[in-house]
RNA sequence: GCCGGUGUAGCUCAGUCGGUAGAGCAGUUGCUUCGUAAGUAUCAGGUCAGCGGUUCAAAUCCGCUCACCGGCUCCA
């Protein structure tokens, strides 16, 4: 005779045994069509699951969070079974819940065509409105692996394989369709009323790229059409942020397919990289750094010995000369270490902050590149703090207070936050890098960052932490990082003189705040889609005249702001009308409108790019205005 | 690198069954001199990504290469 308590604190007994979904009955008829789920004592369960005992019962309904992870995940079995159904011989593997929808993935001889996945839309909300029923049965292990062996789905049986013997495995049941899966699911397939299936992919079989690659179908699904179109249509705008769209709208900078992975910087884009650069710069130099600059084609044997040529070299480009193999440089590092070693260091040396916008090249696979957000010739705002080790505390601590500055004054809130520590294959013992990971996690837990763990994603010399920021739609790319190198200084001989008169080797943070800083750009572009804050917009100021009468007086004002802004003019004969909406569509900050009235009392008409009137002032007045403005990074 | 898709004017995109290429915007040259998001007329603009093949004839069909887009793997 269980009782049921309800979030809200309430209790009801029951005579027997009970469903979750009975529960809900008893609750309400409209609960009852709304269940797609139960949380039972904090554990997601069907709502057929059996209710024996007393326990914490709540309802999942579609308006709940994990309402929609199962509806998502629902979705994900709903298109294996349509896909089975029209495509009988293509097999089943993995279909997970990811943001904002579901994928699948299929093993299939033939490729599936963009009018396959109609055929497959069009079947799953056949299969949807005839409200089939989902069914959960246990098996054991054994008799889980008979049964995928006989319906020749050989990837489920390795899949299955790999769970221990003595494991109960459960299957959900949809018509003729049945996967092993932990659920739990919708209680039947007409829960599912909004999805569309998106995009095609290929997806190595368990992630590995040396198994053979499978076909993975993405889709979306939300609880009603109304959010389905309501997200269709922020991807869309979203989509209208893309840096690579906008630097065409903004003349920012080009690609070509002679130089694929590089950038033609224009002269606006390239006004926003140089700003970007020399805030970085001036920061730097305020803060300890010596900024230092190493050639970009360096000599075969220096990377042997960095081991860059064992561990980097697919990605590094190489050339030769008089009978001399070089490499172009993919890293500044050892570059760092050759100017540390001239001349004796002294413990009193440490730290030694040594930083540079080395142009550095990688080779990267041509089927990553991305715009700016990926490319092959990249400058970072690299640095490497020469430490010991009881120093790598303070200096990381110092570090992230500096990356949070930055990212603030670039308008940057989320930033996602990850640690990777000791991977299997290391050099340094266990007491090393203990302390390490310690500084590392003791830096971030200090400044009570949210942060996630990578374990055994850190690199062979040392631990890092990553700093990334998203783009328009989603995606995370990785900018900053701190890492932890015990490994490099002592191959290329770095040393010190410490306080007892020893030899000792310091330890190397590798440090970047932005990263590249042409992907920073590019994120930033996306960030602010197009519309920069005034400190870092291309032109900051554009005069207008209204017509030919004012183009004198419109080129003085531009003459006397030139000296401290970023101004043009528009002295074109077209209408006002026309001049402002393309001015605005530029995103430029400032238009100064200058008329008959505003030329007799020598005054200008301020108009922001927002399409604020901030009204008619002297020139004076107007800089102390925009000063104020670019101080306060906005 | 792997899987799928795409590549037509400066930009955004049409182009049916294989019959020698079209629109809007931008640009040119005029007219217009105008007060806060598109004034008007005119003219010009193309090796249909590249190479090869099929065909009387290819933007269109086939093959290869390159680049790009979306994923996967990898990575700043």
């Amino acid at each position: 005779m269980p009782i049921i308590t309800l979030p809200d604190g309430s209790q009801r007994q029951f005579e027997r045994a009970v469903t979750v979904a009975e529960v809900a009955a008893s609750i309400g008829a409209g609960l009852a069509k709304a269940a797609l789920a139960g949380k039972l004592d904090n554990r997601l369960v069907d709502t057929a699951t059996l209710i024996e005992q007393d326990a914490q019962l709540n309802i999942i309904t579609d308006k709940d969070e994990e309402g929609l992870d199962i509806i998502r995940h629902s979705c994900a079995h709903l298109m294996a079974q349509a896909v089975k159904q029209l495509f009988p011989s293509a097999q089943v593997t993995i279909g997970p819940v990811v943001e904002n929808g579901f994928y699948y993935d299929f093993a299939y001889e033939h490729s599936f065509t963009p009018e396959d996945l109609e055929k497959i839309q069009a079947r799953m909300e056949e299969l949807a409105n005839q409200e089939i029923a989902v069914q959960r049965t246990l098996l054991s292990r054994d008799a889980a692996v008979q049964f995928f062996r006989d319906l020749g789905e050989t990837y489920k049986v390795q899949i299955i394989e790999a769970i221990p013997t003595d494991e109960h495995l459960s299957l959900y049941q949809q018509g003729d369709f049945t996967d092993l899966c932990r659920g739990p699911h919708v209680p039947n397939t007409g829960k599912l009323k909004a999805f569309k299936l998106m995009k095609l992919a290929g997806a190595y079989w368990r992630g590995n790229s040396n198994n053979e690659m499978l076909q993975r179908i993405y889709g979306t699904a939300w609880t009603n059409k109304k959010e389905l179109n309501a997200y269709l249509h922020r991807l869309e705008e979203a989509e209208k942020r893309d840096h690579r769209r906008l630097a065409k709208q903004l003349d920012l900078f080009h690609q070509q397919e002679e130089a694929p992975g590089m950038v033609f910087w224009h002269d606006k884009g390239w006004a926003l990289y140089q700003q970007v650069q020399s805030y970085i710069r001036t920061l730097l130099r305020h803060h300890g750094y010596q900024e230092v600059h190493t050639p970009q084609l360096v000599d075969r044997s220096l990377w042997e010995k960095s081991g860059h040529w064992d561990k980097f070299g697919d990605v590094m480009f190489t050339t030769s000369s008089e009978n001399r193999d070089y490499a172009v440089k993919p890293m500044n590092c050892p570059c760092h270490i050759q100017i540390y070693n001239h001349g004796l260091k002294s413990y009193r040396d440490l730290p030694l902050r040594m930083a540079e916008f080395g142009s550095c090249h990688r080779n990267e696979p041509s089927g990553t590149l991305h715009g700016l957000l990926r490319v092959r010739n990249f400058v970072q705002d690299d640095a490497h703090i020469f430490c010991t080790e009881e120093q790598i505390q303070s200096e990381v601590a110092i570090f992230i207070d500096l990356l949070f500055k930055v990212y603030a004054d670039f308008g940057f809130q989320d930033i996602i936050i990850k640690l990777s520590t000791r991977p299997e294959k290391r050099v340094g013992s266990d007491e090393t890098w203990d302390k390490a990971e310690q500084a590392l996690e003791f830096a971030l837990n200090n400044k009570k960052l949210n942060w996630e763990l990578q374990p055994g994603e850190g690199a062979f010399y040392g631990p890092k932490i990553e700093f990334s920021l998203k783009d328009c739609i989603g995606r995370i790319w990785q900018c900053g990082t701190i890492q932890v190198d015990f490994v490099m200084p002592g191959r290329l001989d770095a040393y010190y003189i410490a306080a007892d008169g020893t030899k000792q080797t310091p330890v190397m943070l590798h440090r970047a705040i932005l990263g590249s800083l042409e992907r920073f750009v590019g994120i930033l572009i996306e960030e602010h889609a197009g519309a920069f804050p005034t400190w870092l917009a291309p032109v900051q100021i554009v005069v207008i005249n209204i017509t030919d009468k004012q183009a004198d007086y419109a080129k003085t004002v531009a003459t006397q702001l030139q000296q401290d802004f970023r101004v043009t003019t528009d002295l074109r004969n077209e209408k006002i009308g026309l001049k402002i909406r393309e001015h605005t569509l530029q995103r430029t900050p400032y238009l100064l409108i200058v008329g008959d009235r505003e030329m007799v009392n020598q005054q200008v008409a301020v108009r922001t790019r927002k399409g604020e009137d901030l009204g008619v002032m002297s020139l004076d007045e107007f800089k102390v205005k925009l000063n104020a403005v670019i101080a306060a990074h906005t």
